[in-house]
DNA sequence: TGGACGATCCCCT
DNA sequence: GGGGATCGTCCAT
């Protein structure tokens, strides 16, 4: 028994076309909003994970002093100030890694981080990258994703997927539905102290994956 | 070369 | 609701 929620989980059928290049060079917070309903989209030894997109922040670069890229470019964030449409991954806290798309054309160190994703597809293989196989702790699947480190450990992003374009078909972004703006949330970012008077944390409406209210 | 701290998570109370 | 885990990164000496 993996989970007793399992079932509350909702059918879809995605179509898995890639988002275009032009996508990622619009202004960062646009970005944050509109990969709401998206489809993140990871190859992994053979499976396919699958995760509707349901939390976003916005980092923007040199204007905002939560953004890694405010002081700006380093070996760490170099990813950053590339062009748009490629992976940004860093390690924090010791022991957790957490993913960013990053937007606008090289030469601007801005990024969106994916803070959770509601499971779609390779549920299984997300609940064996999460969870030890002996975990004396009864797990459930409304757990599995719902927080930006939960996120990378499920879909086994770390140090390696580092500057994945996505474009690519390792790791890529799909077009899915459009949240209406009705149902997007909106709150001051988690866990940073420079900044927080800015609501560029985005958030679908009532979705159980989002990691916090 | 060292030290402070972090875009977090998990377990315990 | 609070604290510990744990180490790469950055900046100040």
């Amino acid at each position: 028994v993996i989970s007793q929620d399992r079932n509350i989980l909702p059918i879809h059928n995605p179509k898995l076309t890639r988002l275009p290049r032009s996508f990622y060079l619009r202004p960062t917070i646009q970005v944050a909003k509109n990969l709401l309903g998206k489809y993140f989209i990871r190859k992994f030894r053979g499976a396919t994970l699958v995760g509707k997109i349901v939390e976003t922040e916005a980092y923007c670069g040199a204007i905002d002093p939560a953004s890694h890229a405010y002081r700006g470019k380093t070996k760490r964030n170099e990813v950053m100030f590339g062009n748009g449409g490629f992976l940004y991954v860093y390690f924090t806290y010791g022991m957790h890694f957490c993913a960013n798309v990053v937007t606008g054309p090289e030469g601007i160190g801005e990024a969106v981080l994916i803070r959770a994703v509601e499971p779609v597809r390779g549920i299984e293989t997300m609940m064996k990258n999460r969870f030890r196989v002996s975990s004396p702790k009864f797990r459930v699947v409304s757990d599995l994703t719902n927080g930006p480190a939960k996120f990378c450990q499920a879909f086994a992003i770390g140090r390696k997927q580092n500057g994945t374009d996505l474009l690519g078909d390792e790791i890529y972004i799909a077009d899915g539905e459009t949240i209406p703006a009705g149902k997007i949330g909106r709150s001051s970012r988690i866990g940073i102290t420079n900044g927080k008077e800015r609501n560029w944390r985005f958030f679908v409406k009532g979705n159980r994956w989002v990691s916090r209210k």
